[in-house]
DNA sequence: ATGCATTGAGTGCAAGTGCATTTAATTCCG
DNA sequence: CGGAATTAAATGCACTTGCACTCAATGCAT
């Protein structure tokens, strides 16, 4: 009986997560696509944005951006070949590893970055701050 | 500055719902994948086998389950002509509104949506009791 | 009743994703 | 040193998904 409700608890808090998952995916695409971007583009250049504080050519190597984002390395590889194609990241030969490959923004990624991040933070403002309920 | 933070907090806790729903789903894909079905799948057979308590014809409509998982409706559509391909749910016409289509579990749909809740069920647990920090 | 807007569901198509495989570079060990 | 095992990334392929559209049935207004 108190396991039933255990179970039960843990069904909800699977559905919530969905919910809120969905939702704010959804809202996510709709604001960044406007800027020809998916939710899972722009997670990548926020990861690269992040790694380039100050030495300015501190790139990431493919495997270490998979780390970070839940996506598999061939889906990774496509969507910075989509990123290089636009002119946002450029691909660079890792020097230590010749089989690795550095990932760079470009000037214009950093810009396209900069300007949809307050965007991206608005939407997860609305999204989040109610848990959903309503 | 208490901006700042309030923001980065926001990241965090989005970032953690994706990690969260990532490894979720994966693992829930991974249990069910074994028997057969997605986890779209399993949660649509789970939708429709909580509507037919004991009227036990009791069918859902389509935009009904459409508003119960996050699926657009022309995926919805195709899910349900997936499973009705495998001989877990029929299509009947619905004798009100001649455009809707009541979906229903057959026996084996209901049999093997039996077998394996309690899998989801226990993956959900495993996933959800440790909040992800390690 | 007739025509027009609306709604429920299915379909063509393009895009993104994961798995398995491939190719190239590196490491390990005899 | 030389070949086998391993690792990084790219690619072939199948599948799921969403958008736009289509088709049929219904509701509404004239």
């Amino acid at each position: 009986m108190a396991a039933k409700k255990a179970e039960q608890g843990l069904v909800d808090q699977w559905r919530d997560i969905l919910a809120v998952h969905a939702r704010t995916l959804c809202e996510l695409d709709r604001a960044l696509h406007e800027h020809g971007l998916g939710a899972s583009d722009f997670e990548v250049l926020d990861v690269l944005s992040e790694g380039v504080a100050e030495d300015g050519d501190c790139a990431y190597r493919v495997q270490d951006i998979a780390g970070r984002v839940h996506l598999s390395q061939s889906a990774l590889s496509r969507l910075i070949g989509r990123l290089e194609k636009d002119g946002l990241v450029e691909r660079a030969m890792c020097s230590e590893d010749r089989r690795g490959v550095r990932v760079v923004l470009t000037d214009k990624g950093r810009e396209l970055h900069a300007e949809v991040r307050p965007l991206q933070r608005a939407v997860l403002g609305r999204m989040l701050a109610e848990p959903g309920s309503k």
